[in-house]
DNA sequence: TTTTGTATTGAATAATCATTCAATTTTTAT
DNA sequence: ATAAAAATTGAATGATTATTCAATACAAAA
C-alpha cells in the first residue's frame, strides 16, 4: 500500500514544509475530530482516518495521543495570540478603535467558530488536561489582560471615566467573552458572532456613555 | 460479604428513604469523582468505591454508567433551579434587592463551588452529553432568562433607564456568570466568590448609575 | 426457625483503544 | 540503476473498563 506526500519535492532534502504537511493535517484533523466527536470519543484511529494517514503513523509522528491533542491546543493558542498581539501593537490607531478591533477579533469567524471553541472548552474542562491548558494559556491570558488594562486605562483618561477601573473593565470583558463563546457553541442560531460582538460593545457603551463608536 | 443499609428500618417495608440512601451516595460520589478525576477518568469502579458500594451494584442501580452520570447533572440542575426560583417568587421584596439576591445566589458557595462547576462544565463540554445537557438545562435557562428580563424591566422603569434593554442586560449578566464560574475553577485564589459577585454588581452599577445598592 | 424475596457482591466477559514494531513503500544518494 | 535511508503502514498486543450474572447476604413473613 502506498501513500504519497502531497506537495512533494523531488530534488532536495525533505524540508520542514514537507514534514509539516502531515503534521498540520493531523493537527487540523484533531481539531475537527474533537469538535465533531468530543474529546472522549477522539481516538487516534479517527484522527488518522480524517487526516488520511495510518493509525500507527499518527502515533509515531506525535509520540503519543496526548501529545497530539496538546499540540492542537498549542496551535490554537499560538494562532489566537498572534491575532490579538498584532492589534495591541497598532500604536498609531486610536485606543477606542483599537479596543473595537480587539472585540472584532475575539468574535471573528476565524477565532470564534464552533470547531475551535469546542477544542478550547474540551481542554479546559477535562481535569486530565487542565495542567497542560494552564501551561499553554495562562501566561498568554495574563499578557492579554495586561494589554487590555493598559488600553482601557488610556480610554478612561480620554473619556474622563473614573467610576470603573481598568482591571474591572478588563475582567468583565474577559468573562463575557468566555461566556459568549460557550453560547456560540450551544445556540449558534441566537448567538451569532455579530450578536455577541454587539453585546460586548454595548457593555463598553455602558462604561463610556458619551462615546458613540460603541453604540 | 455483607453490606448493611444505613438508616435501615426494621419494621416496615423498604421505603423510598432507604432506597434513596444509596442513590444519593452514588450521586454525590459521582459529582466528587467527576470534579476530582474528570469525566474521562470517571469509571464506575471509582464512583462505586467512593460511594462504598460494589461496582456491580452501582451499575445495576442506575442501569448504566451514562444514566448515573446524567442523573447527577439532573440533581444539580434541580438544586440550582429551586434556589433561584425561590428568589424570583419573592414578590414582596424590592426588585433591586431581588436581583442582588439572584447574584448572591449565583455566587453562593452552595451553587458556585469547584465540585459543582466542574460537573456543569464537564457535561456541556463533552459532545456525547451535550444533547442530555440541553434537554436538562435549556428549558430552565429560558425560564431563568425570562424572569431575569422581567426583573430588569421593573428596575429599568424605577430607574428610568432606557439605554439598555432588559434582554441585553440579562444576556450580559448570564454570559458574565458563565465566564466567571469557569474562572472560579481555574484560579480560585483570584476569582473568589466574593470577587465575582462584586464584579457583577459593578456591572449593574454601570447600568444604573444612580443606584447605590450596586456599588 | 424456616422460607421467600430482595439487595448486593465480585469475578468473568467482551469491547475498545493506545501503543508497538516488523514489514513495506518511497525517497535520496551514489 | 541500485543501495541505503527514511517514511509509512497495519496487524498484533496489552491495558482498561462497562456490563452481566451467578452466588451470597440480608430482611420480612410465616
Amino acid at each position: 500500500m502506498m501513500k504519497a506526500l502531497v506537495n512533494k519535492k523531488t530534488s532536495e532534502h525533505r524540508s520542514e514544509t514537507e514534514i509539516s504537511v502531515n503534521h498540520q493535517k493531523l493537527i487540523d484533523a484533531t481539531i475537527e475530530t474533537i469538535a465533531k466527536r468530543g474529546l472522549a470519543d477522539t481516538t487516534i484511529a479517527h484522527v488518522a482516518k480524517r487526516a488520511k494517514v495510518s493509525q500507527g503513523y499518527a502515533n509515531f509522528r506525535f509520540k503519543s495521543k496526548d501529545n497530539l491533542l496538546i499540540s492542537s491546543l498549542q496551535y490554537l493558542s499560538d494562532e489566537y495570540k498572534k491575532s490579538w498581539q498584532k492589534i495591541f501593537e497598532e500604536k498609531n490607531i486610536d485606543p477606542i478603535d483599537r479596543i473595537i478591533r480587539i472585540v472584532q477579533n475575539d468574535f471573528s469567524s476565524k477565532i470564534a467558530n464552533r470547531n475551535k471553541i469546542s477544542v478550547w472548552i474540551a481542554f479546559y474542562s477535562e481535569v486530565k488536561f487542565r495542567p497542560s491548558y494552564l501551561t499553554i494559556c495562562q501566561r498568554q491570558d495574563e499578557i492579554y489582560s495586561q494589554q487590555m488594562e493598559k488600553l482601557v486605562s488610556e480610554i478612561n483618561n480620554i473619556s474622563n471615566q473614573k467610576e470603573f477601573s481598568p482591571k474591572e473593565v478588563s475582567e468583565t470583558y474577559h468573562s463575557m467573552v468566555d461566556g459568549l463563546w460557550q453560547r456560540i457553541l450551544f445556540d449558534p442560531k441566537i448567538y451569532t458572532n455579530e450578536f455577541c460582538k454587539n453585546l460586548v460593545l454595548k457593555y463598553f457603551k455602558s462604561i463610556y456613555l458619551n462615546e458613540d463608536r460603541f453604540a
